[in-house]
DNA sequence: TTGCCACTGATAATACATTCTCACTTCGCC
DNA sequence: GGCGAAGTGAGAATGTATTATCAGTGGCAA
């Protein structure tokens, strides 16, 4: 049985009040502000019980540990945008076109990643 | 001083021949042909040393080891392809029109990656 | 041909994110 | 309020990619 804890309760509201995608010691730091005794196995455990159920989606980017948003806010087709100063990772709308045209012929597409790296609006 | 060994030699063709972007353990495999003892440690060492002097260029996908590609590969600019049944990566020519212009306000991009998955010609 | 020292292979060690273990806590039905 | 099971925290353990160690090998200049 689920069973509603103060420790969840922090990390889930850490994720849906961040709008973007966080990183497991990101939530560890936001829930923890909640919960200062919080310890990164219940974020771990929260995590994954919550893509189990299919709430929360994983977003990886090469060389770094995934970042996770709620399954609502990836239910539109999105990228995402890479802080190169604060490492922080945003939510892009829109999608560049022709994107599937430039796979070569035979190829077939099933699924596509855009990745913008730079500076946010904040550390510029 | 560097000195010109056969197994340098075997990793550094098995890169020029593939045309695509190789995973460390796909050059020891490959490099293995011509080098039987090759041990894993020297692939790794002689990658660290190419990418050093610049004639090796990383590619990283989100949640697998770096492939590496030579940077005359690399100097054109072009994106990635991987394959879901091989699991091979391969080159892309070409870049869908404005990639950049989806970033949002504010935002200064300095680079970006597209990647595609899906199945290559060879497995379709 | 010889000798030095960079190179190599096997294996241990490291780095890291993530998961497991286990004693203790706490939620929530009775 | 009491109790049983789910949840928690700390730290150990795991998995995987990469690097270091070290004794032995071999490239190459003299």
């Amino acid at each position: 049985m689920e069973r509603s804890t103060k420790q969840r309760e922090a990390i889930r509201s850490a994720i849906g009040a961040a709008g973007r995608p966080l990183s497991p010691a990101e939530m560890l730091g936001a829930a923890r502000e909640e919960v200062p005794g919080l310890g990164q196995a219940t974020v771990y455990r929260t995590i994954r019980a919550m893509v189990e159920e299919g709430s929360l989606h994983a977003v990886e980017l090469p060389g770094e540990p995934a970042r996770y948003e709620l399954s609502e806010a990836a239910s539109s087709h999105h990228h995402h945008f890479r802080c190169d100063q604060c490492e922080r990772v945003f939510d892009i709308e829109g999608c560049p076109l022709g994107v599937e045209q430039i796979a070569p012929k035979g190829f077939q597409v099933r699924d596509h990643e855009v990745i913008l790296y730079g500076t946010c609006a904040e550390c510029a």
